[in-house]
RNA sequence: GGCCUUAUCGUCUAACGGUUAGGACGCGGCCUUUUCAAGGCUGCAAUCCGGGUUCGAUUCCCGGUAAGGUCACCA
C-alpha cells in the first residue's frame, strides 16, 4: 500500500460537459478538505476526452463556480505542474505512450469491428439476457495499429479482483466485471478508463475520492493497474448525494442546479460547503455550523457514510442564515443596500442612502431571512415599503380583535402622539418613550394601546412592533402617521 | 438479466454487543412587552423484514425485500 510519509495528492477531475451541480461540488469538497487537512496538494483537471459532449465554457465556469466557493487549487487548468498541463486534451502525446508501452506487452490492441457490428453482438447478449463480454469477440491475431481505429486493453487475467475501499471496506467483484474496454478511441483521444489512471500516476494522486458509481469497473482499473505495473491510489468512494425524495441520485436532469444559481439566490458560500459537507460526512461531535478551516481542521476521510444522503433545501435554509449572522455588520448592511437599490419597487428611494436609516432596517430584515433574495420576497410581501412610504391600509385594521371602539382608539393615539411630542429629538436613542408607552399599554391594555399604534405606523396585519417601528421610522415620521390613522377613525 | 453497493425519526445523522436509541432541520405546543420574525423551553417521531450467533443485538452472520449504481469509441 502507500507509504506512509508520502505527501497526500487528491484531484477534482471534472469533464467540460456543463455547469457544476451539488453532486460535483460535495466531490470537490471532500477531496479539497483531505489534501488541505494533510497539507498536501489539491489538484483540478479537466476531464476533456469527450468533444462531442464539451460545452464551451465549462472550464471558466468550473473555476468561476470553485473560487466562490473557496476551494483553491494548487494545480490546474490556469496553473501546470512538473506533470505538465493538467487539461487532458494537453496530455494526448502521454496516452499514446502509455498505449504503446501496452501493445509492446501484447495488452493492446486495434478493434477491428464497426459499431454496427459491436451493436449487433449487443442485441444479441441482451436478447439472452446475459451482459455483453467483448473479450468474447476478441480477435485471434491482433492487427498493428494504426490509430485511426479504437485501441483496446486485453485483460491479461480474468479473476476476481479484491481491493480496499476506505468508505467501503473491503470490496470485491467476479470476473464479469472484467472486459477488453476502449483505451484510446478512434478520435485518438483516451477514455476516462485510461486517461485517469495515466494522469493520477503522473501527478502522483495519493487518494482518487469520487461518486460510488465507479465501484463497478474498479476491477477494470485495477487489470490495468496491474498491466502497467502501477501501485494502485487509495481509493475512496464517495456515496450519492439523492434528490429530495430520495428516489435517485440528483443529476441535471433531475433539477439538479448549477452551483452558482445558489449565488445568484444570496446563499453564502460558507453555509454551502458547510451544509455539503455534512451530507456523506459527519464530524463525529454535535457541532454542526463549520467555517470552511474549521471543515479542514475536522475533515476526517473515516467518518465518511456509506449510504447515500438526500439533498434537504429546508436544512440549507437555515443554516445559511447560521452563516448569514455571523457576518460583521457592515457587510450585512452593505448587501442589503444593494439588494434593496437593485429592486424594482423600492430601488429608488432616497432613504437608501442614508446609513443611518439602512443601519436600522438592515437588523430588522436580518431577522426575517435566511438567504439574500428573500429580501425581495419581503419586499413583493409588502414588508419593507412602509419604511419607506407612509402605508395605505383599510381603517377597520386599528381595531384591536375587530373591535371598532372608535372613541378608545382614538384616546390612546392620542395619547401617544402627545408623549412622542413631548420627547426631545434625540428621543429615538433612549428608551424612555418606549417605557412610558409600555407602562400606558399596561394599565390601558396591552392590545387596545400597542396594535393600533403598530397597525398606524406599519399598515400591516403582521410586522415589527410598534416600538421598532418608532425607532426606524423617527419622531416626526410616527406623529404623521398616526395622526393619518386618527384621521381614518372619523 | 449479470455483477456490485446500500438500508436508524419525514430529512441530515450519532450510537463501532449492554443507552430511557442522542443531536440537528422540519413540524406541534408553551413562554418571552399585542401581531410577525428572532430567542428560550418542550412535545411528536426511527433501528426494512425473517432467521441465526450471543446472557444480551441498531451493531456480527445468513436469507429475503426495497432502493441505488454499473454492464458506452460518457465521464
Amino acid at each position: 500500500m502507500q507509504e506512509k510519509n508520502q505527501k497526500v495528492v487528491t484531484r477534482f477531475a471534472p469533464s467540460p460537459t456543463g455547469f457544476m451541480h451539488i453532486g460535483g461540488v460535495r466531490t470537490a469538497l471532500f477531496a479539497y478538505l483531505y489534501a488541505r487537512k494533510n497539507n498536501g496538494t489539491f489538484i483540478l483537471r479537466i476531464e476533456d476526452t469527450d468533444k462531442e459532449r464539451e460545452v464551451p465554457g465549462s472550464i471558466k465556469h468550473i473555476q468561476e463556480s470553485l473560487t466562490w466557493l473557496g476551494i483553491d487549487w494548487d494545480f490546474g487548468p490556469d496553473k501546470h505542474g512538473d506533470f505538465g498541463s493538467t487539461i487532458q486534451s494537453e496530455r494526448l502525446p502521454t496516452y499514446i505512450e502509455y498505449a504503446h508501452k501496452l501493445i509492446e506487452k501484447g495488452l493492446a490492441y486495434p478493434d477491428p469491428y464497426t459499431q454496427e457490428e459491436l451493436a449487433e453482438f449487443r442485441k444479441k447478449a441482451d436478447e439472452e439476457k446475459r451482459p455483453f463480454l467483448y473479450r468474447d469477440y476478441r480477435p485471434e491475431v491482433f492487427e498493428k495499429w494504426d490509430g485511426k481505429k479504437p485501441l483496446r486493453f486485453k485483460v491479461p487475467e480474468i479473476k476476481r479482483y479484491k481491493w480496499n475501499d476506505v468508505v467501503r471496506g473491503e470490496l470485491e467483484a467476479g470476473e464479469e466485471a472484467l472486459d477488453d474496454f476502449i483505451l484510446i478511441k478512434s478520435d485518438g483521444y483516451p477514455t476516462y478508463n485510461f486517461a485517469h489512471i495515466i494522469d493520477d500516476l503522473n501527478m502522483g494522486v495519493t487518494h482518487i475520492m469520487r461518486g460510488d458509481e465507479f465501484i463497478s469497473s474498479t476491477p477494470r482499473f485495477l487489470s490495468l493497474y496491474n498491466a502497467l505495473e502501477i501501485e494502485p491510489p487509495i481509493f475512496v468512494s464517495l456515496p450519492p448525494i439523492l434528490r429530495d425524495d430520495r428516489t435517485k441520485k440528483l443529476g441535471k436532469r433531475d433539477g439538479a442546479k448549477d452551483i452558482l444559481e445558489y449565488r445568484e439566490e444570496g446563499y453564502l458560500p460558507e453555509a454551502m460547503l458547510n451544509f455539503l459537507a455534512l451530507i456523506g460526512w459527519n464530524p463525529g461531535t454535535e457541532q454542526e455550523i463549520f467555517t470552511k478551516d474549521e471543515l479542514i481542521k475536522a475533515f476526517d476521510i473515516n467518518k465518511i457514510q456509506k449510504a447515500g444522503g438526500a439533498f434537504n433545501e429546508e436544512k440549507l435554509d437555515w443554516m445559511n442564515k447560521e452563516h448569514l449572522r455571523k457576518l460583521p455588520v457592515e457587510t450585512v448592511r452593505d448587501e442589503i443596500s444593494n439588494r434593496l437599490k437593485k429592486n424594482p419597487t423600492i430601488g429608488e428611494n432616497e432613504k437608501l442612502n442614508d446609513r443611518n436609516f439602512l443601519a436600522k432596517i438592515s437588523d430588522i430584515v436580518m431577522d426575517h431571512i435566511s438567504k439574500w433574495s428573500d429580501i425581495d420576497i419581503m419586499v413583493g410581501a409588502g414588508e419593507i415599503e412602509y419604511f419607506f412610504e407612509s402605508p395605505q391600509y383599510d381603517h377597520t385594521l386599528l381595531y384591536w380583535k375587530g373591535n371598532e371602539d372608535k372613541e378608545t382608539t382614538k384616546k390612546h393615539l392620542e395619547w401617544v402622539i402627545e408623549t412622542l411630542k413631548s420627547a426631545d429629538e434625540s428621543f429615538d436613542s433612549s428608551d424612555k418613550v418606549k417605557s412610558l408607552i409600555f407602562d400606558y399599554a399596561t394599565e390601558n391594555g396591552r392590545g387596545e394601546v400597542l396594535w393600533p399604534l403598530r397597525v398606524s405606523l406599519s399598515g400591516k396585519e403582521k410586522s415589527p412592533d410598534p416600538f421598532t417601528l418608532i425607532y426606524v421610522l423617527g419622531r416626526d415620521e410616527s406623529i404623521k402617521r398616526i395622526t393619518d390613522a386618527i384621521g381614518k377613525l372619523l
